[in-house]
RNA sequence: GGCGAGGUAGCUCAGCUGGUUAGAGCGUAUGAUUCAUAAUCAUAAGGUCGGGGGUUCAAGCCCCCCCCUCGCUACCA
């Protein structure tokens, strides 16, 4: 495949959520895979900037500083420092680590509103939002609790429910409550700012499907994730809708103040946070005195964004529909979303506790990032969602850095100074000896360098195509090359007979530890300054040192001149015991046991107040008729998953009922069944078939549903009371 | 039910616009080796490419139907 070579780079990572630390998944999915980019271009000498910062606004932050008594500030000062901690040590490259809280973002996203404003880009919409009338102000839907009409938990927020994990609507929740005054929210009408998206759906297509904008080829489809494009092409051909860009909150951006009816409002989040790429550059700009609009407004320049699955839509048609409305912007030449990685067969959930920790991991394992990084990066979820578990940590470290990298490296240094006192040997060119192809042929020196030329060039061709597990496994070839040639020629065995040979040899070898100490730096930047260190050469800068080798490879130049003096070995990796890995699979547990026990809303107990509802008067259930049926006919219902309609004989006549249990029960187990019905419920029209009443069952903790029965062999037709 | 992404060796995954005996890494077995952190190297075993139809001289790759997994989405008074 032709890669083609933008001029500039801007690449940027998903801001993290200042709501939580960092987990291994935050990891494989937009940080390291951008990381690994970023070190590779520098090493290409390539310009580019790496941006990054905390998301800082919106209204969980708000309840989560409410909830532990302090202010959101705080929680955001506590977690972005979190954030940048964990990331440097983790050795994650941003040339800068920006906040959306900083006044010069705020300024940039009013801005680039103003502008859309201004280019009347926006259409108003009125809708009706809830508002708490003590508290005097519109609730976000995070403020609003309420009773899941999904699954009867009580306390579901008002865009999602913890328990079943539906996505809602605030009007879904039954018995809304207020979170700030525990007060009925009431119905009004406020007035937003919406992104008309129906409007840009033609152009996006066209730029998605083919890369061309404006009659103009600006990337190629085919560089880009079939998920990813799936995905886009599966949300405009649905039909865009207008999307809000401003929300009724009180923690994030102002819209702006001179602007009517902007009072009380703030920027959406997705219109604020991808701004937030914008305000780093510049103020990246600024601390460099560079100019931040060559690489976002210039034609020659590549905007680049790593991303999870979930950003998809954001970044690949909101954000991009932004910049086009805006005007001035270039848009991205690729969004290479990872899709998510499970931990020991379980999705990684924060809520749960199900998550390693990365700040833990580095405290935990001190000294060992780049073992993390190596598995991350070798599972990583590229395609599809990949899975971590520990017993596939320890093998990969042990057979893999242990037993490939570590060893080679080790006994090059071993040898060398066991036979030279660490003095890169001189050899005879045309002195002959086993090349990694096997013992049929006779290879040299200047032969085999070219092999390895080869393979940082196949390296250097994935890196670009965002392969990064491919690339990482030509590193990993290059190190098993130089087993081999250890291997066929066995130097240990012939130093005494044909010193001249064993030097060719072992000169072939240094040379492809140095090779490595540089390939291997955009993958474990730690491990490349260990080896650097022993072969006593300066650090690597990223300055172009990789386009370097490749450059001395071609023309047959060494990379340590014969006469250098190597530093004494030290074991870069070393294996890890079964301890360790027991211990952090026990950790992994009882974190997760605890947090079930503690009460979260992932496991709901049958004993608890659960099921209790408000005290009601006799009276009240006296409306209710409950009386005694037998299932006489089952069906599912069409196009549907989860109802099935039922025909009751209640004695007195047949009813028709839809109910929701299709999952629980087969219908053909159902007929015969003896049953309770509501029988003076509403009617109610279900997927366009009218349900007379309501079939009585029983949840238990495990979500099971059984029926409620009368006595055996009851009659039909008797009054529950 | 709709849409999207997947279902390829024990495990994790590659397989470009259809073209010779379907690949890699790990694991397994056997052998070689001992410079090296019991590391390394070689060889081998192991696949009805989810299932069934079809198009084609030729299909893992194209078309149709079905099954399974994941994500989004609809219905659960």
């Amino acid at each position: 495949m032709a890669i083609r070579l933008p001029k500039r780079y801007l690449v940027t990572s998903a801001l993290p959520y200042a709501n939580g630390p960092l987990h291994i998944g935050h990891l494989a999915g937009a940080y390291l895979s951008a990381d690994v980019f970023v070190r590779f271009l520098r090493l290409m000498k390539k310009d580019v900037l790496f941006v990054c910062g905390s998301d800082e606004n919106g209204a969980a932050i708000t309840m989560r500083a409410q909830k532990e008594g302090i202010t959101p500030q705080e929680i955001v000062d506590k977690y972005h420092s979190l954030f940048e901690d964990t990331f440097k040590r983790i050795g994650i490259s941003f040339d800068i680590y920006h906040r959306t809280s900083s006044p010069l973002h705020h300024e940039t996203s009013q801005d680039f509103f103003r502008t859309l404003e201004k280019k009347g880009q926006f259409v108003m919409k009125e809708s009706m939002q809830f508002y708490d009338e003590k508290a005097q102000q519109f609730l976000a839907d995070r403020y609003i609790k309420g009773t899941c009409p999904k699954c009867g938990y009580e306390s579901a927020y008002g865009d999602q429910c913890e328990n079943c994990g539906s996505t809602l609507n605030p009007t879904d929740l039954i018995n809304p409550k207020s979170t700030l005054t525990n007060e009925t929210p009431v119905l009004k009408s406020t007035t937003h700012w919406y992104l008309p998206l129906e409007n840009h759906s033609e152009w996006l297509s066209e730029w998605l499907e083919n890369g061309v904008f404006n009659g103009k080829k600006v990337h190629d489809p085919a560089e880009w994730k079939n998920h990813v494009l799936g995905q886009c092409k599966s949300w405009i051909e649905g039909g865009l809708q207008p999307r809000a860009m401003t929300r009724d909150l009180d923690w994030g951006v102002d819209v702006p103040q001179e602007l009517p009816g902007s009072a009380g409002k703030k920027l959406y989040v997705w219109l604020d946070a991808p701004i937030g790429y914008i305000s780093a550059t510049k103020q990246l700009a600024e601390d460099r005195k560079t100019d931040w609009k060559k690489y976002w407004q210039d034609k020659d320049s590549a905007l680049i964004h790593f991303i999870g699955k979930d950003n998809i839509v954001f970044h690949s048609i909101i954000f991009p529909a932004l910049l086009k409305a805006h005007g001035d912007y270039i848009l991205p030449d690729n969004v290479p979303a990872n899709a998510f990685m499970n931990l020991e067969g379980q999705k990684i959930s924060t809520s749960r506790n199900w998550a390693i920790w990365v700040h833990e991991y580095l405290d935990d394992l001190p000294g060992k990032e780049d073992e993390l990084r190596y598995v991350m990066i070798k599972n990583m979820p590229e395609q599809r969602d990949s899975e971590f578990t520990w017993n596939n940590y320890q093998d990969l470290v042990d057979n893999e850095l242990v037993g490939n990298l570590a060893n080679f490296v080790n006994r090059v240094l071993v040898l060398s100074h066991k036979f030279y006192k660490g003095k890169v040997p001189k050899f005879e060119e045309e002195q002959d000896f086993i090349g990694s192809h096997g013992p049929l042929e006779d290879s040299f020196v200047e032969a085999e360098l070219m092999d390895v030329f080869d393979m940082l060039f196949e390296m250097r061709e994935k890196l670009y195509l965002y392969d990064f597990r491919g690339a990482l496994q030509q590193l990993m070839n290059i190190s098993t090359m130089g087993n081999q040639i250890l291997q066929f020629n066995e130097p240990w065995k012939i130093v005494e007979d044909d010193p001249h040979k064993v030097k060719a040899i072992m000169n072939c070898c240094i040379q492809i530890v140095a090779a490595l100490s540089v390939a291997v730096r955009p993958f474990m930047p730690f491990t490349s300054d260990k080896m650097r260190d022993m072969l006593n050469l300066p650090p690597i800068e990223e300055k172009g040192e990789l386009l370097k080798v490749l450059d001395r490879l071609a023309e047959g130049e060494f990379l340590i001149k014969p006469g250098h003096q190597l530093n004494q070995p030290e074991h870069l990796f070393t294996r890890i015991s079964d301890e360790v890995i027991q211990k952090q699979m026990d950790k992994l547990k009882s974190n997760h046991l605890e947090t079930a026990s503690a009460g979260t809303p992932d496991t709901p107990k049958k004993s608890d107040n659960n099921h209790t509802a408000d005290t009601i008067q006799f009276d009240d259930f006296a409306k209710v008729s409950i009386v005694t049926g037998k299932i006489t006919d089952a069906i599912k219902v069409e196009k549907a998953d989860k109802l099935l309609r039922l025909t009751v004989d209640i004695g007195s006549e047949k009813r028709t009922i839809v109910s929701g249990i299709a999952l629980h029960f087969k219908p053909e187990d159902l007929i015969g069944k003896d049953v309770m019905v509501v029988a003076n419920l509403a009617p109610r029209k279900l997927k366009g078939i009218e349900s007379n009443g309501m079939l009585l069952t029983a949840e238990d903790g495990e979500g099971r549903l059984g029926l409620v029965s009368p006595p055996v062999g009851w009659p039909v037709g008797s009054h529950v009371g």
